[in-house]
DNA sequence: CATCCATGTTGTCAGTGTCAACATACAGGT
DNA sequence: ACCTGTATGTTGACACTGACAACATGGATG
């Protein structure tokens, strides 16, 4: 083919990655790929090997973008908690300065994705994964959906709607009961 | 019957198990040993393998006391909540009839017993285990343990120390929260 | 065009869970 | 007392896994 363009690659979804290089942003796939492996099993039995075939690379191809095992899965734990952040933020978006409406709403969001994914769920909060520092982007994610939580409270307790009190346990006795 | 000629062994511990064969209750010693070792790393990296050697065995009998590796970690997690159901009684028995102080020396010994077998007590509570019928026994010890907290919570109130409600929901609560 | 380095592959190794085949010793019947 | 079945333990093997080293490739950069 004398006229090869640019071997046109799918868009590779909405991830910021900056650099696809041989393969379309193989990181995104593989974390992709998984997540679905993850949930048609369990953690236990996900394979890094069988990832990489999925997603049609040699075995040890996700080693370029993952330390090890574990920090693979705290990769799709970080996802997981993006994710949650997402719906966090929607559930307030969509009432607008109803506190309580947005608490309820979160938590009918958070039952489905726990319904959805919830192999992914016990990688989150299961303690399969250390805690410290060790994976930092992780506990950032992890962070972003917590504090989501607590500005929902706090709005909540700013409003009158919600009881006062110490927000942080608040939210943490909200985090810890689901 | 010239008295015990058997071969005397070591009481083997607290368990009931009636018929040391050849070793002297493997089972038990197995449990053990993959207990102890599970607290010294995580659930992960617990090998068959490392229990039979400790254990001093080669490394399929435990095959003959445990269908699979699940199974193994099904009768550790059991253990545990046998352990747990102890010290909710002793919580009970150490403060009769003030359910307030049962409840809070129960807290107290949760948290010690967390303390010290972390692992174990993620493999309880975890969700690592299948929570269905798999594995009866596992699952009647957890009952047991759960029945204790309810009874606490069930004193409190015919004395009038808690408040009334729904006993099942009130132990779930508590039970969730830990 | 030359070079570097991020990316991907091949080959390899030790360790693991699990099974089949074999060995052993206790139990109960005869 | 012997025979025999069966619960227990061992040896050997197999496929699979995570991980590493050595090598290949191709885009970016000078």
């Amino acid at each position: 083919m004398t006229g090869q363009t640019t071997p046109e690659k799918e868009p590779a979804a909405k991830c910021s990655s900056p650099k696809p290089y041989h393969h379309g942003d193989l990181h995104r796939e593989i974390l992709c790929a998984a997540r679905d492996l993850l949930e048609e099993n369990n953690i236990a039995s996900l394979s890094l090997r069988a990832v990489a075939k999925k997603v049609g690379v040699s075995h040890t191809a996700p080693y370029r973008h993952f330390k090890d095992k574990e920090s693979l899965l705290a990769g799709i734990a970080g996802e997981g908690f993006k994710e949650m952040t997402t719906q966090l933020t929607e559930a307030v978006n969509l009432h607008p300065g109803d506190p309580s409406a947005q608490l309820q709403e979160a938590g009918h969001r958070y039952v489905k994705l726990v319904a959805e994914n919830p192999q992914c769920v016990q990688l989150m909060f299961g303690g399969i994964l250390p805690c410290d520092g060790t994976y930092p982007e992780t506990r950032e994610s992890g962070d972003m959906a917590f504090n989501a939580l607590k500005t929902i409270i706090e709005e909540g307790q700013a409003l009158g709607v919600f009881k006062k009190g110490d927000v942080e346990l608040m939210a943490l006795s909200a985090w810890s009961s689901i």
